[in-house]
DNA sequence: ACTGACATACTTGTATACAAGTATAGTAAA
DNA sequence: TTTACTATACTTGTATACAAGTATGTCAGT
């Protein structure tokens, strides 16, 4: 196991990070992705010798993953939970519960600016699309939803949101990956949901809006099936490996 | 500033966890009690040789408090955030959010089991007001909303309430010792709101329960203000040792 | 008086050391 | 064969050590 380490988190998006927020985020994603099987138990001196780095940052990333409930630490070892199919559809409740909440908020602010924000986001977004960089893209769909969230100003909302962002942060950016090998296509749909979303804000339409919401959740559904398709793929490749 | 520690969080409620969860406790709810100032810096060495522990658990702790938005940790320091006035009824924004959620989940489950063990709470609430026991109070009464939230089994709701929990049982703690000694008829006002729950969810009648959300807002909207009064109180005691 | 360099005393982040507790495998006895 | 015990090799939690970076105050030079 002590294998020379193949990092699948973009290493930019961390560069400034301390080495146990770095650690969190490559665990993080590794899980989500299979890589790192439910029910396995990590060991804080395993994780370190295979990460060449001491404890300290290793306790650090295992208390992060706990506070997302990915993995759940117990006296030996913290036991991998990671997302079932349950898991994935209640934070996308939560997250609809938020941006509901956000959305009503936004009605009573001046949104010129936010609209002007978001429209920026949007085009760099199709710029990602044009060179083909699936990374850079669901990096800007986080954040186009992360400005949404910010506009209203609301501490605790923003945690809330901080709190999912991760996991959700994980799961576009596999699913993003794996469409722009398989179905290129979805990312024109993907960017016209963005454009609803912009109108819904413009207009302060409350039935544009429930419509950004409801495709949205409908991409959602993809992602996740998508999703699961690449853990049986990664669990397929492994046992053939074996 | 290393005096012998008064320590103000009831130590039997964090008996088990390690001592930097035990410090985050005791560090929210003097923060929170104004007995931290805001805007005063915290460093881990100077509080490892208050608390006379090493910084390990402190570093445990400031991190906790970080992700509850009651310190900011920065490159020289851990600044304190603490509550303004927003930040509570922010707080409760959210609170209502999830329980709004929680509710309609309710709904839709049978809640025999559910109603018994609130009505349990409920009289365990009854006993603590009887013996004038504010702590316990506090506790049964957090505990009787946590329980509902529980019920309906959702992870990511449960995770929301995980977050805000230590803040908001800090928040009810306060303020239930301080009408302990100044406004104890509070309590049997604040005994009856939670009838309204259990009958709310017993009937599932929507109408109800949007009362008990109603009469549940307006004692916090007194809460806060107690807090603020104690704030004030504190703030000015010290000026008088000045 | 004012500015710039530098020593100093802080800060955090990471590595390592030690202590206390727990699961496990293997062995001895019934 | 089964059961009880014990040695051992793990586990985490906390303390300490070290490294690298940052704010501050002093002092020299202008």
């Amino acid at each position: 196991m002590s294998e020379k380490q193949n990092y699948i988190y973009p290493e930019k998006w961390i560069a400034n990070a301390s080495t146990g927020v770095r650690l969190a985020s490559e665990l993080r994603i590794r899980i989500i992705a299979g890589l790192i099987e439910r029910g396995s138990v990590l060991s804080e001196n395993k994780l370190a010798a295979e990460f060449e780095v001491s404890r300290s940052p290793i306790r650090e990333a295992l208390k992060i993953l706990a506070s997302e409930n990915i993995i759940r630490l117990e006296r030996m070892g913290a036991v991998v939970v990671g997302l079932t199919e349950k898991d994935i559809k209640e934070l996308y409740d939560v997250r609809l519960m938020i941006e509901t909440f956000v959305y009503e908020r936004i009605l009573k602010l001046d949104t010129t600016n936010l609209v002007k924000e978001l429209s920026k986001i949007r085009e760099m977004m199709e710029v990602a699309i044009k060179y083909k960089d699936a990374d850079e893209f669901s990096y800007q769909d986080v954040l186009f939803h992360e400005t949404i969230v910010r506009s209203i100003n609301h501490s605790y909302i923003l945690l809330i949101w901080n709190n999912a962002k991760p996991v959700m942060e994980s799961l576009i950016l596999l699913s993003m990956r794996m469409r722009m090998e398989e179905k290129f296509e979805d990312y024109s749909r993907v960017l016209n949901n963005h454009d609803v979303y912009i109108e819904a804000i413009q207009s302060k339409d409350r039935v544009i809006m429930i419509k950004a919401l409801h495709q949205n959740f409908e991409d959602v559904q993809e992602k996740v099936e998508d999703l699961w398709m690449s853990q049986q793929m990664l669990t397929k490749e492994k046992e053939q490996n074996i």
